[in-house]
DNA sequence: ACTCATGTAACATAAAAAGTTTCTTAAAAC
DNA sequence: GTTTTAAGAAACTTTTTATGTTACATGAGT
């Protein structure tokens, strides 16, 4: 199944963003992702619209980060890149009338319902200078 | 992102086996499904290499489960049909180098894996006769 | 032998994410 | 004011992968 992993790639460029002076361009952001200067456009304009980086357009122009890194957690972004279910188990919608399908939808969903739960509580925690600091304390 | 519903679809269908006496064709399965009866076979067979199901050709024959009901957990069958994770959500592993790429992956793997024991768990602890009748008290 | 059913391999289809091309718009540099 | 640089956006192509399909082999019962 394939995954998505525009957040993985988003946090890493916010934070690097961070430590730049200048604004950064499209394409070198798409370098450095080894992708395509439109794929990250469209990507950025996601979290441009909810207000954590802007664009400028023209000489000098590029990406800059709209809030410090304390106000952006990783569910910002999370929420921001997609509206999907964080799981790749799906349920089925068939037989809405036979009731071993709704009690067998039901048990799934309860327990996904409640791990998705815990993941947007403990993304909502994670800060990105938090992430910064802290997570790249664990590495050795 | 496309969702994985064999999870549900085989529950499904392990249950309804269950009330049946005779053993079921992967054709009735595929239609009561409406799905297509090699790709019932494909599924099934996951099953049957761990030993929930079994398969009788010829006349006669077809599905039919090989343990009872009590004896067999949504984690099982999970199992069974895949080793892929859980999550939608992927990480990157491009700058293996890089400490922030490192910093951001560790956070998210972090919530992602402590969400998926939790689901594992969830998971072992519901076997489908339970399944079956506690759900089924809860639909209305 | 004949029929019915699974087992399996090889191929086709469909859907979605990612990549690409092309053009427009806007801002700075000259 | 013309040129250059960069984002914005639309339309299209490619790639991937799950699902569906076809065809044939194997085996069990009648």
């Amino acid at each position: 199944m394939r995954k998505d992993s525009r957040l993985s790639r988003m946090l890493h460029v916010l934070v690097h963003m961070h430590h730049l002076e200048q604004p950064v361009t499209s394409d070198n952001i798409a370098i450095m992702l080894g992708t395509n200067p439109v794929v990250v456009r469209r990507t950025m304009s996601l979290l441009r619209e909810q207000g954590y980086v802007s664009a400028v357009k023209g000489h000098g122009g590029g990406w800059t980060l709209a809030k410090p890194l304390h106000c952006i957690t990783l569910l910002d972004i999370h929420r921001s890149l997609s509206e999907a279910s964080l799981f790749t188990i799906g349920l089925t919608d068939e037989h809405t009338n036979c009731p071993i399908e709704k009690a067998v939808n039901l048990a799934i969903d309860d327990v996904l319902h409640e791990a998705g739960q815990l993941v947007l509580r403990r993304f909502a925690e994670v800060t990105l200078d938090k992430l910064a600091v802290e997570y790249a304390a664990k590495l050795n």
